[in-house]
RNA sequence: GGAGGGGUUCCAGAGCGGUCAAAUGGGGCGGGCUGUAAACCCGUUGACUUCGGUCUUCGAAAGUUCGAAUCUUUCCCCCUCCA
């Protein structure tokens, strides 16, 4: 098998795959172009993408052009595809707003210095802005047969589960089809790779570059990722793990993967690190704990550098082991003039941000919640006073995970 | 356009004149146990509060009533069937 394919499956990127031979051969003889289509809802990309990213540095790896379609046009419809609901139709500043940030977001964890490797951006409004609809219809809608479309799973479960689907998300499928088309004839692309939702999608693209134009290329997919405890990955309650410092920082990402269900780890450290799988095999029986320090590290390290790493990793070890200040703990400042001789414990965790609702910090108060310094905070008339900063440091605890350092200036 | 069914707190889903800030389940948060895991147990889950209460919520607006998520009217949206 190729050896491309090869690492592909055995990190378990696998799900599903039109014709692998003929790819597996084809990826043998040549480099290739293959593309991925990010959507550009949000302003940022969250850890529900990272397997598509590492689905990139991989073709990178082994010496083929990764295409990054950034869904400049598509996203202005709305991919129906595992969605209940209509989206939000988002204005095009937001859009473009997006695919600003996403393409920074993808260069950062991409190698575009190698001229034959390095990521070709494209956005597919460029050529579907223009499209005239007849001429579509006639030339690309003769294609598509409604009978085959009413099957695909992202038209079907909507219409069993009695939600609505505009006519314009049902075009979605032609468009993303269109797409690879479009690719396919500017770019020579042959492969597209997605997650296993976008199966219907990208075979209607190869399928439609066949009776189109008689070329052959390939549909790649990957595994829906679900955490152990049967969550999808990327959402949490308190927010997305976004890929970018300024959503999420570097301490709470690598707590994000610190944090991962044991079941989890050695499937993880496979699929979000570019350590080697005989590697990873070797340590598998390690000490569990070890072994998730070793995942946020690496993870960590690939989108926000070593240091930063670093400095996560101590700052957690400062956090959890006892009641040093945690020097690398994330820090709050706050004004001096604000706490005048003292302050009022809700207020100083308001002026945090740890939480906003001040009933909800009452609530904590009376849970054993809130440290400071910690020592349990169980008044919630608790004044805070300037000789609690030491140094002009304070350590604010909200639960067991949850601690940052206030610094007054 | 016609007939019918619906829109309830993060989600699902009860309530159908007062005892409703709204059952129950899920999720979240907090506590306990542990390993910053899982499982399990307990608490909590609109906002503000001088902890007595106060204010804002049940698609939107207006009305009936001492009193409305619950009744009436209009409007908006969704679904099913017919055209």
């Amino acid at each position: 098998m190729n050896k491309f394919l090869k690492e592909f499956k055995d990190r378990g990127f696998f799900y599903q795959c039109t014709s692998e031979k003929e790819l597996s051969s084809i990826l043998d003889k040549e480099k290739i172009k293959g593309y991925i289509g990010f959507d550009c809802t949000a302003e940022s990309l969250h850890v529900g993408s990272l397997l598509q990213i590492m689905c990139l540095r991989l073709l990178q790896k082994n010496g083929h052009r990764p295409i990054v379609l950034l869904g400049g046009g598509t996203t202005r419809i709305g991919d129906p595809s595992g969605k209940d609901k209509t989206r939000k139709i988002l204005i095009d500043d937001e859009i473009e707003r997006n695919i600003k940030n996403i393409k920074n977001i993808l260069k950062n964890f991409l190698d575009n210095d190698d001229p034959d490797t390095k990521p070709l951006f494209v956005n597919n409004y460029s050529w579907l802005k223009d499209l005239n609809y007849i001429s579509f219809l006639r030339d690309i809608g003769k294609h598509f047969t409604i009978n085959k479309m009413l099957t695909f799973d992202s038209v079907k479960l909507r219409l069993d589960r009695e939600q609505s689907l505009s006519y314009m998300e049902f075009n979605y499928m032609i468009l993303q089809a269109y797409d690879f088309l479009e690719l396919n004839r500017k770019e020579n692309c042959v492969l597209q790779i997605g997650g296993s939702d976008q199966w219907g999608n990208i075979i209607n693209g190869v399928e439609l570059i066949k009776r189109y134009s008689n070329n052959q290329t390939f549909g790649l997919t990957t595994p829906l990722i679900t955490l152990a405890s049967g969550t999808k990955m990327g959402k949490t309650e308190n927010g997305a793990i976004w890929l970018d410092e300024k959503n999420l920082s570097a301490y709470d990402y690598w707590q994000f993967w610190r944090n991962i269900d044991d079941r989890d780890v050695i499937k993880f450290l496979k699929m979000f690190t570019e350590m080697e799988i005989d590697e990873i095999e070797q340590i598998k029986n390690k000490d569990i704990n070890d072994l998730k320090i070793l995942l946020a590290n690496k993870t960590t390290e690939m989108l926000h550098g070593k240091e930063m790493a670093k400095k996560s990793e101590e700052a957690a070890k400062e956090a959890f082991s006892g009641n040093s200040l945690g020097s690398n703990l994330p820090k709050v400042n706050i004004q001096f003039k604000k706490i005048d001789d003292k302050i009022n414990i809700i207020e100083l965790v308001l002026l945090s941000k740890l939480e906003k609702s001040k009933s909800e910090i009452r609530r904590l108060i009376k849970g054993n919640a809130i440290k400071i310094n910690d020592s349990i905070i169980s008044d919630e008339k608790f004044e805070i006073s300037k000789d609690l900063f030491k140094e002009n440091y304070l350590k604010l605890s909200l639960g067991k995970k949850r601690h940052i350092k206030i610094e007054l200036n």
